[in-house]
DNA sequence: CAGTGAGCGAGCTTCCGCTTGACTT
């Protein structure tokens, strides 16, 4: 009998069924020993000794797991690929030998696959070694810092900002993002542009074409980037005012006649299959999920065998895998749908560890999943994409056209499908745009000229989706952790969700204010890809982990020390109502927060002492039982639920959200 | 499922990354 170690139950249960009998697979449900909760648990006085300890809640894991040890003839440790993986195994080994890494592994080694498939793990067997010590040292740095930086960082805002909040190498930076782009948004004027559009016929049909230039100096036809903030760097002209489109207009005259055409086939490569962040993104975009709802959904089908595993970074497809999608791409396609070889993908994200494979599903014949209805249509997304990353290009005709009318010149764009390619799979086909069939010199005759008004737009808000994306291409966070950091800004009251989009709270603003004016080297994009570039270092066995940790260390704590003992304590302004407070009718409504969350007092405590409680509406909705308005309430353990606005009333209360009508 | 509340200063709060359950309308 031989023992498995892996990391997922699931992927247990799928291990057990490949080896049969003479394998017993258990899973460690992620990490078994980390630092101590309630304490820093890194001695910064020796060397960064971390104290480690086994988790709560994981005793029995890591007692079964012993156990069985004990019994087996043989032990492989299967953990994930990667720097936790290898991290997990450590901590494996090293319980097994009563908390040290034993100097010699008998009977014991480690394994790695990254694809679940039964070629891959019976290579892997044949392929045991040994725990990679640098790659553990690597996420003992890691570990380490993240700890060094949240714990004694936090308690610098406990002291000058609020007690209870937080402040970390991925939140904190998360915050500012969101903080920096509402500044960007309020800095922002906007301002009106025209363009103009004519209407022209040839043999008796209608199309549309731009004004684009007038002696070869171009119009501005789309927003560009430098608008934002009113910064006119763009060589184009700009028609302000509908005045000025109209002088044009009235400038304009025959002859119309064709100046140039270009025809050419643009190729569209079909999109990689997800991983963990554009799984996210795209449930955001098509079916409005947020990202703790798709991973809920993702979770079950990964359970339910369906799909593989859903916290990833790679958008590799196992051999088995392409040959199957590429079969059943023929299959209900036709063979015209695939391409001569597998599409491949690089992972754009540097700091991509790959140790899955790319989100798909584990049976490309199945193409719903027909168990929950959110996991359904998440399922159908997934299948979809990863088939059609196998799929054959697109290929759409464009055709521009010129037509020139004295000093100006119009361009009419047409297109045309030639194959559908991919995008058949992802229903994503385009329509086509007609344009008669136009010649050097034809004269045109024109119907109509018109303009239109548009208005400079500031750039957007972060949803969950763009805030991820974003975090992902900086390499801050990883694939387990984007829906987390998400919940975990909101609770501590950072930032709200405001039609679907992030907006900084007072608080937010404030904590990040103070943290990026004395902590500026953190709180700075690059920090977190610096930090990997030094791992990487340690994990390739070319730099020392204490080192690394100690040259970060000194200089922080030196900074922590300095800003406890010189900063002032910062004031956080309260939000204003603008309702005058009904018992001494001078002051003004204010909303603090207390221990218990937000309430509303008169802005001239401690003179008037009034307080209320403050309720936060939903708006569109109503009291399915009274028609009343609904609020969110908390219970005694802080817990959000919704109730009406008539308690009590109205006893209606409910956990979920209520939905429209 | 529905309190109170800021100001005093007891003892408390806090990180990131890996994995699932167990509690409910």
């Amino acid at each position: 009998m031989k023992l498995i170690i892996v990391e997922s139950p699931t992927k247990a249960r799928t291990l057990e069924r490949f080896l049969g009998k003479d394998y017993q697979v258990l899973a460690t449900m992620g990490h078994i020993r980390d630092l101590p909760k309630s304490k820093l648990g890194v001695d910064v006085e020796n060397n960064f000794e971390p104290q480690y300890e086994i988790v709560s809640g994981q005793k029995k894991i890591v007692a079964k797991i012993k156990k069985a040890a004990d019994k087996a003839g043989f032990v492989f440790l299967a953990t994930d690929p990667d720097r936790e993986g290898e991290a997990i195994a450590y901590h494996v080994l090293a319980s097994l030998n009563d908390g040290r890494r034993p100097k010699k592994q008998t009977n014991i080694s480690r394994i790695t696959f990254h694809e679940i498939t039964q070629s891959a793990i019976l290579a892997a067997l044949e392929k045991s070694g040994q725990v990679d010590q640098d790659l553990v040292d690597a996420q003992t740095a890691r570990r380490v810092l993240d700890r060094l930086v949240g714990y004694k960082l936090s308690p610098v805002l406990w002291k000058k900002v609020r007690r209870g909040l937080s402040a970390g190498r991925v939140q904190s930076v998360a915050v500012r993002l969101i903080v920096e782009r509402e500044r960007e948004i309020n800095r922002f004027s906007s301002q009106p542009y025209w363009r103009i559009g004519g209407e022209f016929i040839k043999g008796g049909e209608s199309f549309g074409a731009e004004l684009i230039s007038k002696k070869g100096k171009k119009y501005q036809t789309r927003e560009k980037m430098a608008l934002f903030a009113g910064d006119y760097t763009s060589s184009r002209t700009t028609i302000k005012s509908a005045d000025q489109a109209q002088e044009i207009i009235n400038d304009l005259k025959p002859p119309f006649r064709v100046g140039q055409v270009d025809r050419k086939t643009s190729r569209r490569h079909p999109y990689p299959p997800f991983t963990t962040s554009t799984m996210q993104q795209a449930a955001y975009r098509l079916l409005n999920f947020s990202s703790q709802r798709t991973m809920r959904a993702a979770q079950k089908l990964y359970e339910e065998g369906l799909i593989t595993y859903h916290r990833t970074d790679s958008t590799s497809l196992a051999k088995e895998a392409l040959v199957a999608a590429r079969q059943v791409i023929a299959q209900k396609f036709g063979q015209e749908f695939v391409p001569d070889e597998a599409n491949f993908y690089k992972t754009k994200t540097r700091v991509a560890q790959e140790a899955h494979e790319a989100i798909r599903p584990t049976d490309f014949n199945r193409s719903q999943a027909d168990i929950a209805r959110d996991a359904d249509r998440l399922y159908q997304l997934i299948w979809r994409r990863a088939l059609s990353s196998q799929a054959a290009d697109a290929q759409t005709e464009m055709i521009m056209a010129k037509i020139n009318s004295g000093d100006y010149q119009f361009i009419a764009r047409g297109r045309r499908l030639i194959f559908p390619g991919f995008t058949k799979i992802l229903k994503m086909s385009q329509d086509d745009e007609r344009l008669p069939d136009l010649l050097l010199d034809d004269t045109l005759e024109s119907v109509k000229f018109f303009s239109n008004k548009f208005d400079t737009t500031p750039p957007p808000r972060y949803s969950e989706a763009s805030l991820i994306a974003v975090l992902e291409k900086e390499g801050i966070g990883r694939p387990s952790t984007y829906a987390p950091i998400i919940s975990t800004i909101q609770g501590r009251n950072y930032v709200q969700k405001k039609e679907g989009r992030f907006v900084p709270t007072i608080l937010g603003q404030v904590a990040n204010d103070f943290l990026a004016k004395h902590f500026p080297k953190i709180m700075d994009l690059p920090f977190t890809a610096k930090m990997e570039e030094d791992l990487d270092r340690v994990a390739n066995g070319k730099a020392e982990w204490h080192k690394i940790i100690s040259s970060f260390y000194q200089p922080f704590i030196g900074q922590v020390g300095e800003v406890e003992e010189k900063a002032k304590r910062v004031k956080i302004p309260v939000e204003k109502t603008g309702q005058k407070c009904p018992e001494c009718k001078k002051g003004e409504l204010v909303i603090r927060t207390g221990r218990f969350g937000k309430f509303l007092s008169c802005s001239r405590f401690p003179d008037c002492k009034y307080t209320a409680n403050y309720v936060e509406k939903i708006d569109g909705v109503s009291c399915p039982d009274c028609g009343g308005e609904v609020v969110i309430r908390r219970t005694k353990k802080g817990k959000h639920f919704y109730g009406c606005s008539h308690y009590p009333n109205c006893k209606w209360a409910s956990w979920r959200k209520p939905s429209k009508n």
